[in-house]
DNA sequence: GTCTATAGTAAGATAGAC
DNA sequence: GTCTATCTTACTATAGAC
């Protein structure tokens, strides 16, 4: 039998989350990753024999399963929209900590050569979203270009106001979208 | 007299541009700087002697003032709303070619600890660019707190709309936004 | 499983020839 | 002004003790 980690497995990649998500695949320095998760450079690699590289790939297959357990789950339910909409909210504000976080689909766009592997999960991903919303705003008596359309802006909505909200270091503007994504959405 | 410059400071600037703006300040190397100017490490040094802090700086300053000389100037010029719009629209096809190059909003707001001295600029920036729409927007008839949650809105799903570009590597959801740019601001 | 110690490599930065 | 060569530092990664 192995010995007892120190960190649990799911802490540790939600410390490992917090530093890519927020400074980038390259910025991820192993030093910062050290700091975050408390435990050594060696350690990490005992982890994750295949370095940064695995860590990314396992940090996006966590938040592709958290999508789907979550996200997806709660836009696929038979419960009435605007019910469906209401837990979205809380679950984005739980997401990006109240506008506070930067999301992946961001972080991990840009071209980093090498990590062209994880831009493919992130367009998945990112479509998985927009049509789970889109199926949302269709249930509630939209046609199916008009949701698309819908979804994709709420979408980019969003992204946009954790960018703003980054850049002048508030978290208001990603609350009044938040706030306003019901009326986004079916309104 | 001295020798004169293989690059000028323009190209100069605008391939260094192009190299941080879309990739961010970390991963910026060096040799990635060479290979964008042509020109080796040490004649990057001999033109900015603070290295890649002093050349982020400068392009900063240099899209400031080109902000300033054209987004800014269409925005505040006396011709009516609809061909300030109009002609900002070409303006910021131009500045992200047609989608495919970020904002350094976007990529210069991410935490990079050393180099918080540019997130005030951008951070200004990004106030100058909202309230110039503000004003467009002001002059269609809107009050301006309307006029003002307008402009962030729109600017918002530029952002947004350049994430979701880069993400799906489509220069379709930019081009989608930026064809309604008329429409969000003053529709 | 975690650590200290240490390679090995790439980064930022200078010195000096042309 | 640009270059090659070099230095120093930081980073990724591994070896081996506990």
């Amino acid at each position: 039998m192995g010995r007892k980690a120190s960190v649990g497995y799911d802490e540790l990649i939600e410390s490992l989350t917090k530093v890519f998500r927020n400074v980038g695949y390259e910025a991820a320095s192993l030093s910062l990753l050290e700091k975050a998760t408390g435990l050594k450079k060696a350690s990490l690699y005992h982890r994750f024999p295949q370095g940064k590289e695995q860590m990314a790939h396992e940090i996006i297959g966590v938040i592709k399963i958290w999508m789907e357990n979550n996200i997806l789950t709660i836009l696929s339910s038979d419960a009435p929209p605007e019910e469906r909409i209401e837990l979205l909210t809380h679950c984005l504000n739980n997401l990006y900590s109240g506008g506070q976080d930067a999301c992946i689909f961001n972080t991990f766009s840009f071209p980093q050569d090498r990590n062209s592997p994880f831009r493919e999960e992130i367009k998945s991903m990112v479509f998985a979203f927009i049509k789970g919303l889109a199926g949302v705003i269709a249930d509630a008596g939209y046609d199916q270009k008009e949701s698309y359309a819908r979804a994709e802006r709420a979408v980019m909505l969003l992204q946009g106001s954790l960018v703003i909200s980054r850049a002048i270091r508030s978290e208001r503007p990603f609350r009044d979208i938040l706030s306003r994504l019901d009326i986004e959405l079916i309104g």
